[in-house]
DNA sequence: TTGCCAACCAACTAGTTGGTTGGTTAGCGT
DNA sequence: ACGCTAACCAACCAACTAGTTGGTTGGCAA
């Protein structure tokens, strides 16, 4: 056998993210991943020294992963249709980063503070930062609400399939159901331009009550 | 000890959802949802069978829940934007029935069909008739996907929180935030709703192309 | 060639988990 | 009062799980 310890660690860690991804912290099996990385389950406590640490290795190489793969800037001359177009397909060509972002949501309920708390923070500001300057909009607490909202759009579909498929009937379950899908929630983000864009899209609020 | 087998039954449900929603099917312990409901686990398999059993049982319960809350129709004289609202504050007060469908969605991944997937639909189509037929939308496609979009809208605080607390900064974690976007997601559906309205909204393509 | 260390693994351990069993007892019908 | 059934539980079991250990070996330096 060919003995190297850093592509061992790799191997490792790529087995560790496609069982963390599919069946989440409680529910994966440290035999099951050092199987997979075809090597021996000690290994895993060699480099990683517990399968929670390797489980926060593999959520911080995804959180890098997502900020290098640039879905969620704002390019030149893009709208924010484009954007949910580009997060959309993003998450259909591999939804095993959304799960992982979810199984932390369900599964780290209880922790004190999040994994890279201020690092995430900090790169959600530049991404908030970023749309603003290159859509003009100036009120920042807005931009961040509409990221939030574009995020949503683009990511619902892969968080939720059951749901999708559901509601969808059936309809929405094949490549030119989901291309539809992903033109409609565009349009809604473009349609919901005015609530960012300076003062003048201020008939939002709906009732004439406001509370509810 | 006062025997009663209905309630015993009751409070293990009970326990049990609470448990599920926790912890999901993996991470739930049946020893743990028998001292939560003051009673042996024994009892579990005399009136469940097994865990995964009463799991389906949880989750059936929960589906007919949502059903009779009600939070899904489109009452007399509301707008989408009130709807959104609905979601958004039935949600934020009990986020455990969101939690109990994420768990689904990302545990029963691999399950060859859905849990009463027959039913659910069925109920979804008549929610999405019901509000077409009170908005005087005639494209039940586009409906669908507004439905979905509605329900992304409202739930996506509670199903992400990481999420909203990351984007949002700090600045969405408390009540005053969470009202305010609240209001800025049913604005968002208030604004969408051209996309569903007659044939007018039609220009939702975004770009020229269409294909991507 | 030899010595050494890091990479590696089979086999083991202690503790946990879903599920079972044998026996106890409350409470109802007679 | 008495007997029977169903509700109930403590104790148990086999299987599994994260983590450890003792020993083997590939490959490099001297």
């Amino acid at each position: 056998m060919s003995r190297n310890p850093e592509e061992t660690r790799a191997r490792l860690l790529a087995a560790a993210r496609v069982e963390f991804a599919e069946h989440g912290l409680a529910g994966s099996r440290v035999d099951r991943i050092a199987t997979a990385a075809g090597c021996n389950k000690e290994r895993i406590y060699a480099y990683y020294g517990s399968k929670e640490k390797l489980y926060d290795t593999v959520l911080e190489k995804a959180l890098t992963q997502i900020r290098a793969a640039t879905p969620l800037h704002l390019h030149e001359g893009e709208d924010m249709g484009d954007f949910v177009r580009r997060v959309y397909e993003f998450h259909r060509a591999d939804p095993s980063l959304m799960r992982i972002f979810m199984w932390e949501a369900l599964e780290m309920d209880g922790r004190e503070t999040l994994v890279a708390d201020q690092e995430r923070r900090a790169f959600y500001r530049d991404r908030v930062h970023e749309m603003a300057g290159q859509l003009g909009v100036t009120d920042l607490g807005r931009m961040r609400m509409m990221f939030i909202v574009l995020v949503a759009l683009g990511a619902w579909a892969t968080a939720l399939p059951n749901l999708v498929h559901l509601i969808g009937d059936g309809e929405l379950d094949d490549e030119a159901g989901r291309d539809a899908l992903r033109e409609f929630l565009a349009g809604i983000a473009v349609a919901g331009r005015g609530l960012v864009e300076g003062e003048k899209g201020m008939e939002w609020s709906g009732g004439q009550g406001g509370d509810a």
